[in-house]
DNA sequence: ACCCAGTCTGGAACGACGTTCCAGACATGT
DNA sequence: ACATGTCTGGAACGTCGTTCCAGACTGGGT
């Protein structure tokens, strides 16, 4: 059968990408690793120094074959909208991912995805002082909305309970109601009927938007002031 | 002394918020805690169902003073950053609030930092179907800044063995330089000298500047096009 | 043929954690 | 005096990450 191959780095990472998958960052347990992989918790540390690389090389795997499919698309912005969009549907398909990235800062994984952007910045025209900000802000949106909705994910797939869940939300839109929250009243339809995809596209155009404002206004007065 | 008051929730509280600012997450033990008040781990569960609500109501109480300090500034997007700054420097002050809040979303501390977002959004003029995007681009941006500053903080805090943390830079710098990292080679003197403060700050400013740029952008054309 | 060093395995055990259980202390109303 | 509900804190359970180690397998030197 397929687990008589030989116990390897890869088999280790392979599965416990698969048990990540199926039950979350909870659901990846040494026990339960060993128990699959047929063999002890000993045999897997000789492979792993611990959980942490684990789960740090299973991320690494799972964002490089989302950004392996290069689109290339026409314009810069379009290709950061690509890359974005690419790292979005990798937390959208592996949501333990979410937590990964914003835990392990400066790791080579987010250090890929932040030089990806880079490049896209500098062939915007940015100001050499400005790429710096401007690659940063996009990181850190993406990275932030990564780890959001990996928490939801978890809140959702906990649900073998999901009447916890729906309390959840039934409270929160009875806090909404009650407290004092005139704004997220007003859009209380957004909240309810809004596509997330849709919303993390249009938080990059607006940090886009952002970057060609700025860029044309110094560029305007002045190439290089300050 | 002063522990000889009886045991309440906001005692228990705020002892959790001293041991997470001194050591981090890792440091809040229910055993650890139990010690601290002098007590048994069972009298503090009579008063907390458990840890992740020890963890929210610490997170809760902390951004709820941050926030408490309106400055009521000039303008909406002054109001803006300064929203922004207070949520940061609360980061800054107590690092474990990062991981916290991008855990538990749709809290009602989230809510709060949402809301209050949300008012100056409208204060702006931005139409009211881009209002909830717009907020949200803000919302996802500051806290994965928060995350992301939380996982620097941890590891630096874990540096009992500073060298491990100098180790982790030093093999950083070591691979932008061996592989193919131009951008990040290109940006690197502002990697090492930037200040996260002004360069969260940045990321706002390039938000806001894209929140009014798009604004423009369509109230020239029509009011409310499609 | 033998052996030995190195690679690799997996079961047992350790310590720490979150959490539960429960016997009893304390105050209060009757 | 007694019963009741609130509150305490120590002991114990199960699970986790991790370590330890005795032994199986393999290849090269004699």
């Amino acid at each position: 059968m397929a687990s008589d191959k030989a116990l390897s780095r890869d088999r280790i990472v392979d599965t416990a990408i698969a048990m990540l998958d199926a039950a979350g960052e909870s659901g990846l347990t040494f026990r339960a690793l060993s128990a699959r992989l047929k063999t002890g918790p000993g045999a897997i540390y000789w492979h792993v120094a611990n959980k942490g690389e684990l789960l740090a090389a299973a991320t690494d795997t799972v964002v490089t074959r989302a950004m392996a499919a290069d689109p290339a698309a026409a314009t810069p912005p379009d290709e950061i909208r690509a890359i974005a969009l690419g790292v979005f549907d990798a937390f959208d398909a592996h949501p333990w991912i979410g937590d990964q990235l914003s835990q392990l800062s400066a790791q080579p994984t987010t250090l890929r995805v932040f030089e990806s952007l880079g490049r896209r910045v500098q062939s915007l025209g940015v100001p050499p002082e400005d790429q710096f900000n401007a690659a940063s802000a996009l990181l850190n949106y993406i990275l932030g909305v990564a780890a959001q909705n990996a928490a939801l994910a978890r809140s959702v797939a906990r649900g073998t309970d999901r009447t916890e869940v729906l309390a959840a939300v039934d409270a929160l839109f009875a806090g909404v109601e009650t407290g004092d929250f005139p704004f997220l009243r007003s859009v209380a339809t957004q909240l309810r009927t809004h596509d997330d995809r849709d919303q993390f596209l249009a938080g990059i155009n607006l940090i886009l938007a952002g970057i060609v404002s700025l860029n044309e206004g110094t560029s305007r007065r002045s190439p290089a002031v300050s």
